[in-house]
DNA sequence: TGGTTACTTAACGAGACCGTTATGTAACGG
DNA sequence: CCGTTACATAACGGTCTCGTTAAGTAACCA
């Protein structure tokens, strides 16, 4: 049973974790260079202007995601992706764009459920 | 020249915006039933245990990701998705899992260099 | 005209986020 | 050993987030 990814409004917050890692540019970015394979946080910290602890902090929220691991080789740290949690926001946001595309469908639905109501409850103009 | 879904290390704010506005899971909600069709605002309200202020500001937020549009029709102000920039997001997630895919396939690749290095630079264990 | 409905905007406060510098700490290297 | 490398953690501060209540505002309704 994997997080579900239902249209209900259940705090989903798995999901939410996801979605936050991915929004800073400078963690996709981390997530773009690893996706090429492993690199040191030395090699992760090098493009950005940036201190070092910041990009650490990065590793660790992306980490926490599920979306990189870290291992240990001497006194380097290996960072890996796992892209495993980004199944779940194609998941999500597949479901919506599809259930979106079909609402299309109910458009002239909607539009025959207010010609049916009673007039005080449509719009006079 | 839509915002461009590049690996690269740009600051490509747009999606940033889109996956902080996605990374609530009231938000989320929101737009789940927005993808079923325009609802108002205290429809969108109502399942919450949450002021209407509160809902009026996640709105705003998702407005400005671009992710729903508000008109005026009497005193409602129905709510519209407008899905188009999930396919940003979609874009970014596929190519980051498409690339780690192919990275299955450097992994000996860099095996091999590994082993390739003198022996002070391997791990000892 | 005056009240109700359906919102929005303002003002505030707790907590999270994101950067910094300073200070560990573990492993290698001479 | 002692210094360097490659990090992590701590402590701090400014800004953003997300909720609240209170006070507008615009349209309908009697």
């Amino acid at each position: 049973m994997p997080p579900t990814t239902t249209l209900e409004p259940e705090t989903d917050d798995h999901l939410s974790v996801i979605f936050s890692a991915l929004a800073h540019p400078t963690r996709r970015a981390i997530l773009g260079r690893l996706a090429q394979g492993e690199a040191s946080v030395s090699e992760l910290a090098e493009p950005f202007a940036m201190s070092m602890p910041a990009v650490s902090r990065h590793i660790r929220v992306l980490e926490h995601a599920g979306l990189v691991q870290q291992g240990r080789r001497a006194q380097y740290r290996p960072c890996t992706l796992d892209a495993a949690p980004l199944e779940a926001v194609s998941a999500w946001t597949e479901q919506v764009r599809e259930v979106w595309e079909t609402s299309f469908d109910r458009l002239d639905d909607y539009v025959r459920r207010i010609q049916q109501q009673p007039d005080d409850q449509k719009d006079p103009q």
